[in-house]
DNA sequence: TGACAAAACGAACGATCGTTTTATTGTTGG
DNA sequence: CCAACAATAAAACGATCGTTCGTTTTGTCA
């Protein structure tokens, strides 16, 4: 009977190896990562790095599989502890926007570089990467409904249309970070998001700080 | 003395390839775009394609010129026949989500694509796409300006900022369309543009058609 | 201690990559 | 007519890619 507690050393192995792999893939892409580099980047032989992946798929896969668990780590958990309404709303954007700007990934969100570079080439990981993207923007959504449920966003705030402009602002601060190394977007998607809830944030409520 | 009117078959055929390569650069990226590929889909040999442009980092620097220029024709000749103001602001974030839908090039555009693959690798290939992202951005922020000048937007209207959001949410209509294969996306990004507009416009001046 | 399985290794595979070299065209100007 | 030239081709280069193979190390349990 196989121990319990930990595979030992595989798993482990498995995991240093993928801490790697998100970063070499936020910088050079899904594609760009390399196996070759990749085990020369862990200390390990190429082959035994690829037999804990079977194919460069699976490899990619898992890499955003680790990115997804990542954020979820970094943005959903924290963010979802405040109350349902708004301020979960504007804490999952400012969280977001926080772990694009912290260079937990040095090149920036790893999934949203995959939707780009895998929007042209079918298969399972564009699959997983339209369905991390849509994710995001279904919660929002929702958030949003949530909010005008519970009467701090006016009934003529569409949750839909918020949610893709949030998330389509999202991303251009990641982009635009990444590409001009310039902080300032962040700032300036807060404050789209901020003025856009503002517009829509019904009489008596006050809007939590972004 | 080289003839004038044309170096007969030389710049004929370089043109003939670079109109394969931008649209295999859409769908697969600058880098995916390879010499070997490009040579079977145009019928020349390897070397003879190469010759062309000495070098890959050339072919690539060629093809983005190329995808400028269509942007150039596509984009901004017709949207400034728009009187200068509001008309002509409204008319490049139309004609910009019009090119975006319109599948020119099948894999969206392919600067937006660029600036996404090369962010994180520093060099020639980077720094002219991140030229491109900032026209496009600058431009907007003058058009904004002179709607300004014009009377037609508010002096609370920040052009920069609005600049930023009008870009980020053309390039988030390019990419959720290239990733869902959503047309709706341009209609929430033109939505999203007029509301913002729609926020700043000067009394007495009507929003034209987006 | 001996058996067994997981983990990692070194070496090689065929394919493709960007690039270079050498040679062969077809056109053009003196 | 021939020299000069631009354009293309064929073949090969070394490098790197993902992948497979057989072997060896490592660790655990009976």
């Amino acid at each position: 009977m196989p121990a319990a507690v930990s595979s030992s050393n595989g798993a482990l192995t498995r995991e240093t190896i993928l801490q790697e792999a998100v970063q070499m893939a936020s910088e050079l892409g899904l594609e760009g990562l390399s196996i070759g580099r990749l085990a020369e980047a862990t200390g390990l032989s190429k082959a035994g790095l690829f037999a804990h992946f079977g194919s460069k798929e699976e490899l990619q896969l898992a890499t955003l599989k680790t990115v997804r668990d990542r954020v979820a780590m970094e943005v959903f958990v924290p963010a979802f502890k405040a109350p349902r309404g708004l301020k979960r709303l504007v804490a999952v954007c400012d969280r977001w926007l926080a772990y694009a700007e912290s260079e937990i990934f040095r090149g920036g969100c790893p999934i949203a570089a995959a939707s780009s570079e895998f929007d042209g080439r079918p298969g399972p990981v564009k699959d997983y990467t339209a369905e991390c993207m849509a994710e995001l923007r279904q919660t929002l959504a929702r958030l949003i409904r949530e909010a005008k449920a519970a009467g701090e966003l006016s009934k003529e705030a569409d949750p839909e249309q918020l949610a893709y402009e949030f998330h389509a602002l999202a991303l251009g601060a990641n982009g635009a970070f990444q590409l001009f190394g310039d902080r300032a977007a962040f700032a300036m998607s807060r404050r789209a998001i901020k003025d856009r809830l503002r517009a829509f944030t019904a009489p008596g409520t006050r809007l939590p700080p972004l």
